[in-house]
DNA sequence: AGCTGATCATTG
DNA sequence: CAATGATCAGCT
């Protein structure tokens, strides 16, 4: 047990999957202005600014490995740390970003050998009560659960991820938008919409875009949690 | 009310 | 710029 009054420093990496879970159950129920005083983390007034403040905490706090380095949060363990905002009634408020999509280089893609599915393979869902209406110091960690796609949620990405890749193949990256796909969206991911990458037109030509990311949507993220609790 | 497109911070 | 962490907010 740890003394909850000390100010504990980032946490070490967990050496298994059970170490981990252990952890992410042992803040279940606290808020997130607990957890950020425990480490002496500043926490801020809104997410306006800092949309991505809830994961980072997460991150250290399970001593998830740090950087913006394209491998899982716990590379030796093979998971994906995913926080996921939810209502009181447990169905989730935003779409899950799961990794920038590539526009180029597409040749031999397929869904086995995808980055996205790579990704995806083992996630530790972290729900998040974050109705808007309550401060974010307010805001309490749920329960956390590990999760992998089952054959009928994986069949369901993979012919989405084929249709959307087919899309951008074919040069019509830019006729793509969120209602494209059951449980994957293909949407913006960028600093703002001036933002380009490049991409390959119809032709093999080269041409820039906004870059893009695939996003789970609520519908999906809110089964997968509905399931989980069916388990239980 | 839900959804899609836009956006913010930080690090190699 | 690309990749990490995502949520904001206007429109339908």
């Amino acid at each position: 047990m740890v003394d909850k009054k000390s100010t504990l420093a980032k946490t070490p990496p967990p050496l298994d999957e059970a170490q981990l879970l252990q952890r992410a159950q042992d803040i279940a129920g606290l808020s997130l202005g607990e957890t950020a005083s425990n480490y002496a983390i500043k926490i801020p007034d809104n997410l306006n600014k800092e949309k991505g403040w809830v994961g980072l905490l997460l991150e250290h706090v399970l001593g998830a490995s740090a950087g913006s380095r394209p491998e899982p949060d716990f590379p030796h363990l093979g998971i994906e740390l995913k926080t996921l905002p939810i209502n009181r009634q447990g169905k989730p408020l935003e779409t899950t970003f799961v990794c920038v999509a590539p526009l180029k280089n597409l040749i031999g893609a397929t869904w086995q050998n995808s980055h996205i599915r790579n990704k995806i393979a083992r996630v530790l869902w972290v729900p998040i009560i974050a109705e808007r209406e309550i401060p974010l110091a307010e805001r309490l960690i749920g329960t956390p659960f590990i999760w992998s796609p089952s054959l009928t949620e994986e069949n369901a990405m993979a012919l989405d991820w084929q249709e959307l890749t087919d899309m951008i193949v074919l040069g019509q990256v830019e006729q793509i938008n969120g209602k494209h796909g059951q449980v994957l969206q293909l949407r913006p991911k960028a600093a703002n919409s001036q933002a380009k990458t490049q991409a390959i037109d119809k032709n093999g030509k080269p041409f820039l875009t906004l870059p893009r990311g695939f996003y789970l949507k609520t519908s999906f993220t809110h089964q997968i949690l509905k399931d989980h609790l069916r388990l239980d």
